[in-house]
Order: C-alpha cells, then sequence, then structure tokens
DNA sequence: GCCGTACTACGAGGTCTATCGTACGAGCAG
DNA sequence: CTGCTCGTACGATAGACCTCGTAGTACGGC
C-alpha cells in the first residue's frame, strides 16, 4: 500500500469516462509498451518503477511510452521518493471494455511462444 | 508493378503465421479503419465493395486505408469485375488470437453507444 | 548543505502516416 | 469503339511518432 507520501508532485491521468478505444489500442501497438504492460500484467496489482524494467532504450524514450500509456489511460503512476511507480489500470479497463485487455495480453503471450520473442 | 492477368488481378495478402499482434492492433487503431472493420463484422461473410462504405475520405484515401487492413492481416479482398471486395478474415484472427477480435468489436460498439458516435 | 539517483523537459533527427489531387488502367453499358 | 464508373498509382504535404542527447528538477542520504 503506497501511504501516498505525497510529495504535490502529481499525474495528469484520463477519468475512465476519458479513455478512448482507439487510444488504448494505438498505446498497445508498440512492441516497447506492449511489452511494460505485459509485464505489470504478470505481477498483477504490483507498483513497479520504471527502472524496473529493462528496456533496450535509453530513459528518455522510456518516459516517452509510460506517458503515452498513462496519458492513454493504461496505467497508472505514482510518485514515491524519487521512484514513479507505475500500475496497470485494469479495474477501469475491463469495466470499459470487458475482456479486451484479456484478449490483448492472451494473443501477445501466445504470439511471443509462437516467435520464441518472450523477453524476461 | 500489377501486371494483372485480366480476369485475375490477385492481390497480396498474409499468411496466417504472417499476422503480428502489433500489426492488427495499429490498424485498428485508427478510427476510418475501425469504422470499415465494424461495417465488415456487422454483415458477417459479406463481400463487400470499398463503394460501400462512405467514409468521408477520398477515393485515394480509402485506398490506402483498406491497403493497410489487407496487408496487416484483417481483411481479405478480391476483385470481381470493376468492383473489389472485402471480407473480414475473422477465422484466421480467430485462430491465431482467440476471442480478440470479439472484444474489441464489443469494445468499439459499447464505446460508439457511449458516445454516441455510431455511424452506419 | 552537497551529491547521487530517478526521472523529466526540451529540442532535433529521421521515419512513418494520413490526407489529398491528378493521371491512369480495368471492366461494363451503349 | 466511346464513354462511364471503380479503383490504383504516384507525388506531395503536413503532422505524428520513436528515438536520442543534454540539461534540469525532485528526493533522499551523507
Amino acid at each position: 500500500m503506497t501511504t501516498a507520501t505525497a510529495s504535490g508532485r502529481t499525474l495528469a491521468h484520463p477519468e475512465p469516462g476519458e479513455i478512448r478505444l482507439e487510444a488504448v489500442l494505438h498505446a498497445l501497438a508498440d512492441p516497447m509498451r506492449m511489452r511494460i504492460v505485459r509485464d505489470l500484467a504478470r505481477e498483477e496489482g504490483a507498483e513497479l518503477p520504471c527502472s524496473h524494467f529493462r528496456l533496450p532504450v535509453t530513459k528518455s524514450t522510456s518516459t516517452h511510452h509510460f506517458r503515452v500509456l498513462r496519458e492513454n489511460g493504461v496505467i497508472r503512476q505514482i510518485y514515491r521518493g524519487t521512484a514513479k511507480l507505475s500500475v496497470l489500470r485494469r479495474d477501469d479497463l475491463d469495466a470499459l471494455f470487458p475482456g479486451l485487455l484479456d484478449s490483448v495480453l492472451a494473443a501477445a503471450a501466445r504470439q511471443a511462444e509462437r516467435l520464441g520473442t518472450d523477453e524476461a
């Protein structure tokens, strides 16, 4: 439980009603972002810092991808100390688009297995 | 090239094994293309000519979007006379990514209803 | 107070995308 | 054959996107 040590730094997230399907699909259409989402889904409910994901890109690019995921309503991000923790917005997504996230994740897992592209 | 033998102008489609999830998601992330796919799904199995879709763009742009859908494995296209008919590749998509197409279509329908953006 | 860590902001480069307009080829109706 | 309709191809333009590097801010420990 993140006891919101709230430092005043707050990040803008779309309301559930603001989340658009095209935006979510677009966010998931990038391999790097799909990888992040898959990692988050694997540790359901876990709040992971950006540095936990060993992405093969620079930190600037990571920031960009996390921002896209957040602004499109796929993840939620909060600050805690110097770290920024990310969580999948499964509840909101499931409420808006039932079954979508699960089938996308299943499809990604299946394709990763098929192509042997399964990363950590 | 398009060295078409008069009766059988054939179009290149990806094999089922060539269809990539990111590509499918990317194809569906565009409102114009999502609209095409929804129309096709609504008349399941039907072969509809491009002209059936009254898209608010020029013909060049339509051609472009249909091409993207075809090259990414979402639809199949065949010539018949002067018309080019399009069909949803539901069988292949369902085999590759079970449930994906249905949940995306359901999500699109739900969002259209929510936003009152239902066209057609 | 000072420094290291974690992440951000801004700008730039290169690529991709969506859109259009115009010109062309393929088929069908006279 | 002549024209008409359907769709394609090519070129161009404007905008978005992914990537990076550098400089900067917030936080925690010394």
